[in-house]
DNA sequence: TCATTAACACGGG
DNA sequence: CCCGTGTTAATGA
């Protein structure tokens, strides 16, 4: 494990942090489809990602949901830093897109690496900076972009997360996770195929 | 004007 | 047959 580590985050951390996370990280392998938090839910410990790719969604009382922005090789998640800190409850829900393989830091550790290692400071700010953009992005786009480009944003994000032009989901499940009706989904998706720039097939769509 | 909801027909697996 | 898809009509914001 140690060497993956090296090779994702050598260029960020020295040696020494490199051997406590090996030797203090859990590791896990995940797949697609599962979730990994849910909105109530104390968070413990601070998820690494070393490979794969992770939803992050908001979800309201009845269950509605709404993606906010994907996690990807390299990242953290922004709301375990501020949760854990405090003890407090996720606010988010978190499903993994892809087979994912991450590394689990507990708490304390994460905190005390923050007084002893500069690079893992540096680090947890710039992801914090970073889902911080993501999210105002993602707020942007719901706030002033109507539906056919927060369509295309969707699809743009899914293409490059998942490395693949093809994206396997029906109509009904891009919906929910844009919070919008299945019918809106399906005439806009119409209407890029008409203009050149998808491909449809049953269950999945083709990005060109 | 555009989203939502309900309803219906088509067709592929 | 069942489910995903495409479309329409009615209603509302």
């Amino acid at each position: 494990m140690y060497s993956e580590l090296e090779t994702h985050y050598g260029y960020l951390f020295e040696k020494e942090l490199l051997e406590e996370i090996s030797k203090i990280a859990i590791y896990k392998e995940v797949t697609k489809g599962t979730t990994l938090m849910s909105i109530g839910q104390y968070v413990k410990s601070m998820p690494i990602l070393l490979n794969g790719a992770i939803k992050i969604l908001r979800e309201d009382s009845e269950g509605d949901e709404l993606l906010l922005y994907f996690l990807e090789k390299g990242d953290t998640c922004a709301m375990t830093l501020t949760c854990c800190t405090g003890n407090k409850k996720s606010e988010i829900k978190a499903i993994t897109e892809l087979d994912t393989r991450l590394l689990m830091i507990p708490v304390e550790k994460m905190e005390t690496w923050l007084a002893t290692y500069k690079s893992w400071r540096d680090f947890v700010l710039n992801s914090y900076h970073h889902r911080f953009m993501e999210l105002l992005d993602t707020v942007d786009t719901i706030a002033f972009k109507k539906m056919d480009e927060r369509l295309l944003k969707y699809l743009k994000d899914k293409k490059a997360v998942t490395g693949n032009k093809v994206i396997k989901s029906t109509h009904q499940e891009i919906a929910y996770e844009l919070h919008t009706s299945r019918v809106v989904i399906s005439r806009l998706l119409k209407k890029m195929e008409q203009e050149g720039r998808i491909s449809l097939r049953r269950n999945a769509v083709y990005v060109l």
